[in-house]
DNA sequence: ACGGCAGGTTAGCAGGCGTTCACATAGCGC
DNA sequence: GCGCTATGTGAACGCCTGCTAACCTGCCGT
């Protein structure tokens, strides 16, 4: 009754983590399953003991993570008293997950064409619905924004938030701030559809 | 005298074409020699009439948008009036180009890993560059943001602007308007560094 | 007319990769 | 104590891939 809880994740999510690291720094295909095991202490095939194949892996971890994406977005979407304020922390919610997690979110970023057809299938799935959450945030407090440009609007977001990995410039509490400022900034700027600018 | 130099790209800058394409889509390992031989028309080990090795591509590939981002972008910089139009027609730059050629951007992003150590050395350089020419004239503009916060912005703005190829939504013009206006509203918010948001 | 070269072909090799196999061993219920 | 299960190991296998080799061919300058 010591650890009933708290000491199960060990293995599989350990494994999961490194992978994820080492998938986001050199992609997928390159990444050998010797180097996986070799990050967690053992050596190769051992995987094959937690993983029924590579493909596995990868397809657990992007479901996983968008899962826990889409989740919590649609949480606190709900939790939130106006549209304003569900942007808000919509944008909160994403920055701290990528900045929190900056090599799963590589991954999900780069990888999905590495997936499984039915892997890829549910992933996407699941991204299309988060994408839905954020489109509906932004089309209540930007009303003036149509429902395709919502939407382009939504992925740039996401690649200026997910941009983060690339720049540790900053501490994490600033890099929050300044994210989160310039990913509303950028989403005031959303109306006005056509006309060149 | 009819063809001297419009004649010349054809071969090379097809290939190049056509692996930016297989590279953005399947990532530098998921694409095969033949896959690119098969893309031009011609079948496989062929290629390496015209690039000593697949690495080559790739780094013949970034190196020749690194420069040609970098000359560019500083372009624009050194014949605009003022620092606000400076940094105003360098969005409007970055943005033409990513809407320009997509996989370029789309493999710049993601393959650097994949470069051979020297090839990377030098488009880091080149990057690094066109990072500072950002930099400079986004402090102009933003005289509050310090260095760091200038640099993370930079590099968040990329990540906006680049996240173009996930979302077709939109026709190129209201695209290119809406990234734009997006970007330089998102700038605008890259002062008051410190205090929580 | 012709020799050479740019550009293409197919066959084959060597290395690396994911995966499986046969086997070891440590913990643990009976 | 004993066997079962969970977990790990090293060797081996088969495939796939980048690259080379040997050979072909049509165009172009002289």
């Amino acid at each position: 009754m010591s650890s009933t809880e708290t000491a199960k994740p060990s293995r599989r999510e350990q494994i999961l983590t490194a992978a994820a690291e080492l998938f986001a720094r050199h992609g997928f295909h390159g990444v050998g399953i010797d180097d996986i095991g070799a990050a967690v202490g053992i050596s190769g095939p051992a995987l094959y003991r937690h993983f029924r194949s590579k493909d596995a892996m990868l397809g657990e971890m992007l479901t996983s993570i968008s899962e826990r994406l889409l989740d919590g977005g649609q949480a606190r979407v709900d939790a939130a008293a106006d549209a304003a304020s569900a942007l808000h922390s919509l944008v909160r919610w994403h920055v701290d997950f990528a900045l929190e997690d900056p090599a799963l979110i590589t991954v999900q970023m780069r990888n999905l064409a590495n997936l499984t057809d039915p892997d890829r299938r549910r992933v996407r799935t699941l991204q299309r619905r988060y994408v839905e959450v954020w489109v509906e945030t932004i089309r209540r407090t930007v009303p003036s924004a149509d429902e395709p440009t919502a939407r382009a609007a939504a992925h740039a977001v996401f690649g200026l938030i997910n941009s983060t990995p690339h720049s540790a410039h900053l501490d994490r509490d600033q890099m929050a701030s300044l994210l989160s400022r310039m990913a509303l900034a950028s989403l005031t700027a959303a109306d006005l559809a056509p006309l060149t600018a």
